[in-house]
DNA sequence: AAGCAGGCAGTTTTT
DNA sequence: CTGCCTGCTT
């Protein structure tokens, strides 16, 4: 072991701040001075490093939190970060102004310096559903056909070329063929005007207006070169070029900068992401002191070899081995089963056997490669009352009734937003139709006048209907009215009170459907989270970029989500469904994307299996029903590619026979031929069905005898409240009426989604 | 202007 | 098989 490097008082081993770490993590931490490249493995305890970092440049005096810019990707991961280095340094970092996301840290420098780019500094930030809507009308103006060039593809274009850093005028003319066959460029063109027209801008926007500013003004530059003594980036394989050139411009001048990231959990290529960015590192900031955390303190040893296996096979990778002190433990298991609904109900049997066994479900995990693979396991939970939450969809803030009552505000706060205007003038239906928007957008066009304002003028003509002239002419009064209170009361009441008296909460009423009561129930959340603001603005700001979609929920339930979702977290037991060739590895990404798409797959597949502490479970169906088809598939080619003695397989199938039959009778009814017990055939076709098939042979195929525990068995006293004939309510199904009671299990016959068999807890009396 | 039927697309997701 | 969007009808 050569001798520690010199560092800086406080470097002792008495300091509690490096107390605890091994060697890597406190050269991490002691290494402040000069670029610093942290190749962190999954579970190898690189926030710790990075928060006592923070907490030693704090400490030691080296900079005041205010000198220090830290960012990272996801609020959860910037709130968590401050929160930890709170409690090593106490309230001393509570100003950590520059602690915060890529948006978040970027949008608060564009308002100091909006004007630089041709916005006021209370521009709004759009999301991406104005932003469909700002571009469709732009694509009809130019009377180009949607079908043929939908407005989707035209928001991801522009997405991916301001995540490149470009501007309208720097694309070249191959870009330009994007999009309406050399469209392009005009067309983002037109959508920047318009967004400064309206003085608003999207997510990208964000960090490219800040790179623009920042390489065309010297002076602006150099102020946050001199004010940030430090830099500090999370996840650093996930930087897209607009953000590296971003943190480059800053860093350069001190270059005092530390970014940490695992290029095999690079995942988001996708959404822009460039693993180079961590490749290219040393070039970048020359005589970079790479440090890497390798000692993994998660998972078991048969975990961490499993997984360090799978990514062996990469070919595009810096190259790090985990390891451990820890011993013993399980190996993988591999489970084949024959369709998808044996799987999920593989899957409940596993985990009521380890509820039993005392294992709280919130150690437990789900982790499927796509969303619609979340279904069946909901299914089946309901019906067995296993408490589950699915993790992902919607956030908060996308949801429609979010967004309309942000839309209200907006057009009370800024009078000048067309696009909340659009979204929300006949939202709920007040009898203003097309006919009637139609003549404000052209009276405010040639006027060169916001919306709202229009639609005052126009009340003063008989260009409308006098039906449409009235309830318009009331609908600007209440914003008049609305506007004054705001300026006396707090925003909590004031969304109140617009929704209130805007018939939105009246028409959400009436729908009477579970919805319905749902998205009352956000509205009153909203509300809620209002309560800490006084001031519209920064709540709208707060609402943007920061809010997030953390539903706190005490009770203790498994969670099902994607693998993408998962990155970062842990858990005891990871079940992986749906690891066949076409599932996962997803079909599009055997089909386009090549090989690089294909590792980016496996890296998936890396992040999923160091998710486990304890147990990893994959498993794989023979058949599944895919959009309404049914589908038969082979085991994904990764669980080839696991060691083989770290993996332990079983399938419930018995012999090749149904796998050959899965894999040939594609047209056929599979359930024509449930017949699973015929002698197998060896047959090779792709890695990993021959993998799976030789196994079968070496360990003895054992039937899993179903669960003949129906959910009835969990016989507890049935309720009195609800008897044959009782209306009830069912948050996932609706209103229905009990059709009969067994125990505690019910079956019942819903309004809308037809006849189900749920468990009483799942229900109230309607 | 609103309601309904038919067509069509349909990974992964943050901000 | 869904859900969303469009375009047609009332």
């Amino acid at each position: 072991m050569p001798a520690a490097p010199a560092h800086p008082a406080g470097a002792d081993a008495s300091n509690p701040l490096i107390a605890g770490l091994n060697e890597p993590q406190r050269d991490a931490v002691l290494t402040t001075e000069g670029p610093v490249l942290m190749l962190a493995g999954a579970g190898t305890g690189k926030t710790s490093a990075l928060t006592r970092r923070l907490a030693y440049l704090v400490q030691s005096r080296l900079a005041w939190p205010s000198e220090i810019l830290c960012v990272t990707f996801t609020n959860k991961a910037a709130r968590e970060m401050r929160e930890r280095v709170g409690q090593l340094v106490g309230p001393a970092v509570e100003g950590m102004p520059w602690l915060g996301t890529f948006h978040a840290i970027a949008a608060k420098m564009l308002r100091r310096h909006a004007e630089l780019v041709g916005l006021e500094s209370n521009y709004t930030i759009i999301d991406t559903d104005d932003q469909l809507r700002l571009l469709k009308q732009l694509i009809q103006a130019e009377g180009i056909d949607e079908k043929r060039w939908p407005a989707k593809q035209l928001a991801g274009c522009i997405d991916r070329w301001k995540n490149r850093g470009l501007n309208p005028r720097d694309l070249d003319a191959r870009e330009n063929e994007a999009y309406a066959e050399g469209k392009g460029q005009h067309f983002y063109h037109m959508y920047q005007e318009r967004l400064k027209a309206v003085n608003a801008c999207d997510f990208g926007d964000l960090l490219l207006h800040m790179l623009n500013i920042l390489r065309e003004h010297r002076d602006v530059l150099e102020q946050y070169q001199q004010r940030f003594k430090y830099v500090m980036v999370d996840e650093y394989q996930d930087t897209n070029q607009v953000q590296y050139l971003w943190l480059r411009l800053i860093a350069q001048h001190r270059r005092n900068i530390c970014v940490v990231g695992d290029d095999d959990q690079s995942i988001y290529s996708w959404r822009g992401a460039e693993v180079a960015n961590i490749l290219r590192f040393e070039k970048d900031f020359p005589g970079a002191k790479v440090i890497r955390l390798e000692q993994n303190y998660r998972s078991t040893p048969q975990i961490l070899a499993a997984a360090s296996g799978l990514i062996d096979e990469n070919t595009q990778r810096l190259g790090k081995t985990l390891w451990t002190e820890r011993h013993g433990g399980d190996k993988l298991h591999v489970v084949g089963v024959w369709d998808a609904p044996e799987e999920a109900r593989r899957v409940g049997d596993e985990i009521e056997r380890l509820e039993r066994e005392g294992a709280p479900l919130d150690q437990i995990a789900i982790l499927v490669r796509a969303q619609y693979q979340t279904r069946e396991f909901e299914d089946r939970f309901i019906s067995i009352g296993m408490k589950y939450r699915i993790v992902g969809g919607f956030r908060f803030y996308e949801r429609a009734e979010i967004r309309d009552a942000l839309a209200y505000l907006r057009v009370i706060a800024q009078p000048a937003d067309d696009l909340a205007f659009e979204r929300i003038y006949n939202t709920p239906k007040r009898g203003l139709g097309a006919k009637a928007l139609e003549k404000l957008h052209l009276l405010a066009r040639r006027r060169g006048i916001p919306l709202a304002k229009a639609a005052l003028e126009i009340c003063d003509t008989d260009e409308l209907p006098a039906r449409a002239r009235n309830t318009l002419l009331s609908l600007m009064r209440d914003f008049a009215r609305w506007r004054d209170m705001a300026k006396e009361e707090g925003p909590a009441d004031l969304i109140r009170t617009a929704l209130d008296e805007s018939g939105y909460t009246d028409a959400l009423q009436a729908e009477r459907t579970p919805e319905a009561s749902g998205r009352l129930e956000n509205l009153v959340e909203l509300a809620r989270a209002m309560e800490e603001y006084d001031s519209l603005g920064d709540f709208l700001e707060h609402v943007s970029l920061v809010m997030d979609n953390d539903a706190r929920d005490d009770e203790e339930k498994v969670t099902i989500m994607t693998m993408h979702a998962a990155k970062g977290l842990e858990f005891d037991n990871v079940f992986l469904p749906g690891w066949e060739d076409g599932v996962f590895p997803s079909q599009r990404s055997l089909d386009e994307g090549g090989l690089a798409s294909l590792e980016e797959e496996r890296r998936l597949a890396y992040v999923a299996i160091t998710r486990a502490r304890r147990k990893c479970t994959i498993l794989h169906a023979a058949n599944r029903r895919i959009y309404g088809q049914w589908t038969s598939s082979i085991p994904s080619r990764f669980i080839a590619e696991l060691p083989e003695d770290q993996i332990e397989s079983e399938t419930t199938l018995s012999g090749g026979a149904s796998l050959w039959r899965a894999q040939w009778s594609e047209h056929a009814d599979p359930f024509a031929d449930v017949a699973r017990s015929q002698p197998g055939r060896t047959v090779t076709r792709g890695p990993g069905w021959q993998r799976a098939a030789q196994r079968e042979f070496e360990t003895a195929p054992k039937r899993v005898k179903e669960s003949t525990r129906s959910a009835a068995s969990f016989a507890s006293k049935p309720r009195t409240d609800i008897e044959v004939g009782t209306r009830v309510f069912h948050e996932k199904f609706g209103y229905g009426t009990v059709a009969s009671q067994e125990g505690n299990k019910l079956e019942i016959e819903f309004e809308k989604s037809g006849s189900k068999r749920v468990l009483d807890s799942f229900v109230k009396p309607a």
